[in-house]
DNA sequence: TTGACAATTTTCCAATCAGGATCATTATGT
DNA sequence: ACATAATGATCCTGATTGGAAAATTGTCAA
C-alpha cells in the first residue's frame, strides 16, 4: 500500500520497532542505556535523539542506521525503475588535485552503485606523486589518451597504453601517473560503491 | 584505507565527505544549510547533530545515513581484497551476439563488483535490434569509437558521441544501435555486478 | 463491580548540550 | 596588504537527557 503522506518521525519507527519486538519501554530502555523517560518522550515525537544516542541505539539494539531513519521500505517505496543520465565531460563536476583534474559524470544521478570519473592525469613519476592513494571499494580504470603508469602496493608498476584498462582493489595502495615520453593521459574509472566518489584521501592529501 | 584503532567521530566523517569533495566549509554550508560555526565545531568533535540536522544533511548532501555513521558496511567493503587484473581488449573473454560483439576485461577477477565489457556494436536500427534488454543492476556506457544510439524503455532515443557516457538502471529496456552514418561503434561498459547471472542473460538473449 | 496493587507509561524539573549568530584570530595564497 | 578559509571565543535560545514523581493501565481476588 502507497506510503500515504504520514513522515514517518523518529517516534514512529522507534515506536514500531518496540512493539515489533514486544518489548516494554522498561526493556527497551535496559537494552539500550536510555532512559525510559526519554523513550517515551521520543515515541510521542516531543523529543528526537542526537548522534550519540543513535549510535548507541543502533549498536545495543543491532539495528541499522537506515532502519531508524525511514528510507524506502521496499514494502512502501514503489521501485522506481528506470533512471538514467548522459554524461559529458564538459557537463561533468570538476575537482581538481595535484595529481588528478577528475570530472565526476552523471552526477545529477544519486545513490548509483558505480562512479564514473574521466581523470586528467598529470604526475609523472610515483615521487612526484607523493604517497598512494587508498579507499573503500574497487575501481576499473580505462586510458582513453596516452600512457599511464600504474604504481600499487603489492605489484610492480605496469604501463598502460590507450584501450588499455586495469582493475583494482581501491584498499590497496595504487598511484596513477602518467608514462614516459607523454606530456598527459585521460584516464575513465568507474569505482564502486558509495554515492559521490570515494576519492576521499586523494583530495585530502593531494588537494 | 585500514581501519586502523581511530575512533570515526561524526566530525572525522563529516570532515571526509568535505575534503572528498573538495567543499570549503563555507560552500558545505550553503549546500546543507548548517551555519559554518556549527560545521566546524562539529568537525573538531566540540559537538554533534541531532536527528533532524542528521536527516537534512543526509538529503541536501545526498549521502546516505550509514555514511554519516562508519559502519562498515559491506556494500563498501571490496571483494578483491588486494588484488587487480590487467584488462586488454586481446585478452579478454569473447561473447559473440547478434547485436553485439562481447569482450568481458579482466574476467581472471572473480567477484568483483563491476564488469567491465569492451562490446562492438553492429545493429543500426531499434527494430533490427529487436526486443529492448533487461537485467539486474545498472551499467554505465561510454562511447569509445563511432556514435550509438541509445533506446531505452522510457526515455526518448538520444544520440552519444565518442567520449560521452550514460548511465542507466539496467532493469530498465535499453538496446544499443550504431548511429546513422557510421559502420560500427565500440563501447565500453561497466555493469553492477548482480554477481555472474548476467553474462548468462545476456547471452541468452542475444545468444 | 470494586478495590488494592503492581507494572507501565507519562509528566515535571534541573542540568547539560545543540544550533546559530557574531567577532576576533590565524593561516594561505594573490 | 588583501581576500579567502579555517578556527576559536562568546553568548544566547531552545532542545536533549535523565532522575524522580505523578498518572495511567492492567490484573486479580473478594
Amino acid at each position: 500500500m502507497a506510503d500515504r503522506g504520514a513522515p514517518p518521525t523518529l517516534g514512529t519507527v522507534m515506536k514500531s520497532i518496540r512493539s515489533r519486538n514486544g518489548w516494554t519501554l522498561k526493556e527497551m530502555s535496559a537494552k539500550s542505556g536510555i532512559p525510559v523517560s526519554t523513550l517515551s518522550k521520543v515515541e510521542h515525537d516531543r523529543l528526537t535523539l542526537s548522534y550519540d544516542k543513535l549510535q548507541q541505539l543502533s549498536q545495543r539494539l543491532n539495528i541499522r542506521m537506515s532502519d531508524l531513519f525511514a528510507e524506502d521500505d521496499e514494502d512502501t517505496a514503489p521501485r522506481v525503475t528506470g533512471r538514467r543520465s548522459i554524461g559529458t565531460i564538459d557537463q561533468a563536476v570538476r575537482v581538481t588535485t595535484d595529481n588528478y583534474d577528475y570530472h565526476y559524470l552523471c552526477t545529477d544521478l544519486r545513490q548509483k552503485r558505480m562512479i564514473p570519473i574521466i581523470t586528467r592525469i598529470r604526475a609523472h613519476s610515483a615521487r612526484e606523486f607523493g604517497d598512494l592513494v587508498r579507499h573503500q571499494g574497487e575501481e576499473f580504470i580505462f586510458v582513453l589518451e596516452g600512457e599511464v603508469e600504474i604504481h600499487t602496493e603489492f605489484y610492480d608498476p605496469v604501463a598502460l597504453k590507450t584501450g588499455q584498462g586495469i582493475y583494482l582493489d581501491s584498499s590497496m595502495g595504487h598511484a596513477y601517473v602518467v608514462a614516459e615520453g607523454y606530456e598527459e593521459a585521460l584516464v575513465l574509472g568507474v569505482c564502486s560503491s558509495a554515492d559521490d566518489g570515494l576519492m576521499d584521501s586523494l583530495m585530502s592529501l593531494h588537494g
